[in-house]
DNA sequence: CGTCGCCGAACGATCGTTCGGTCGGACTGG
DNA sequence: CCAGTCCGACCGAACGATCGTTCGGCGACG
């Protein structure tokens, strides 16, 4: 953005060409290149701290022209959270997921599971943040809650020795975690996937 | 509180008693107190959307009545903060953390960590949510993120065929992730200190 | 009689959202 | 080809609501 904090179009300093249309068709504003900015911001200040001047400075127009094109912050917020949950549930329709021995099933999923927080790191980071103050949050929150469970019973398949429902938390929040931390491009995502995939099955003791 | 939302006294309905000084010398409003009313509240709702009149209803007084006692929101926040840190670098001073193999001592902190989240559920929730926006908040994550380095070397000592730092962040990932579903009183201590252990270093695969 | 705990009312700031209007390209009929 | 019309992208300004915080006063207790 400017020195003075306003937005900045991409045609040349000090705005030479006027508004309205972009000369050529450079990227529009499109509801998913908007819900991706929207995204990163929540995920950087937070859903609530996180105004609709910030969204639509990084966006790159102001707040009104922001409105033309969403119908409204919790939108953005359901919008992304719809991706995350699809490329979840995606995973479990797989069929490395549906068929075969459990602990294979458990294992492919974990694995792929893992491949999706990477590649909708913002949207999964969004999901797994969620405190349920609105119902759109709410909504979201039970269907990760359905994912979980699936987990939970593949686990329970597994190992009967101990309690499946505190071990499937345990490795959803192993798997989880790592929004936490990881940042695409400094780990091979195949790193990632086996480093996972060791701690998660053989534990830290080898 | 009230049906109308209004705060309630201790005292009977209908606000019989008058206000002021309680009668006899039930619980004053210390500040220990009410930072655990507002750790309880900012877990519920987040802490930019849990407001200050939220905070002093949940504590009985009105909003101006509750700036008696605190200075401010984020005051509140940064004692909160300070609780949970302790708690935590108090497992790290201890002997069993400070002396002993790389492996006994990591298995130590492990296990003493699960019982500082138990005990201080609340703060240390908070403090695993922190965004870093305000200055309070960068302080608190530094030292947290001191606090993960730690683990970080004696991980690598233990095991350096694979990436230690990976490996530590998964560790705490592991062990911090039973904010999101432990609740006191459903599970003893003991068992979950258990469960925790026996995932982290032997694995879903016995 | 002073002080402490408490209160209602209000402060300026900022929030999400709406509104009226301008500008410029696309489309149309002649 | 051109005048006329339309429409979508964009903007500044303002809306009511709510935020964190402050202030002046009141009533009871030591």
């Amino acid at each position: 953005m400017t020195s003075d904090g306003r937005p900045e179009r991409g045609d040349g300093p000090g705005r030479v060409s006027r508004p309205g249309r972009r000369s050529g068709h450079t990227e529009p504003y499109t509801l998913a290149s908007l819900v991706e900015v929207a995204a990163r911001a929540f995920n950087e200040r937070g859903y609530d701290a996180t105004s609709m001047e910030d969204l639509s400075r990084a966006a790159g127009i102001t707040k009104s022209s922001f409105y033309h094109h969403v119908s409204g912050k919790e939108a953005l917020l359901r919008a992304a959270l719809d991706r995350a949950l699809d490329g979840l549930f995606g995973v479990l329709a797989e069929p490395g997921a549906v068929s075969g021995e459990p602990v294979d099933r458990l294992r492919h999923i974990v694995r792929r599971q893992v491949e999706v927080l990477v590649t909708e790191l913002p949207y999964v980071t969004l999901l797994l943040r969620l405190r349920g103050n609105t119902e759109t949050e709410r909504w979201a929150l039970a269907r990760r809650r359905e994912f979980d469970q699936t987990i939970a019973g593949l686990v329970a398949a597994v190992r009967d020795d101990v309690d499946p429902v505190v071990a499937a938390r345990l490795l959803s929040g192993t798997v989880n975690s790592l929004i936490e931390w990881y940042r695409p491009g400094r780990m091979p995502t195949a790193d990632l996937v086996e480093a996972v995939d060791r701690q998660v099955f053989e534990g830290l003791l080898r």
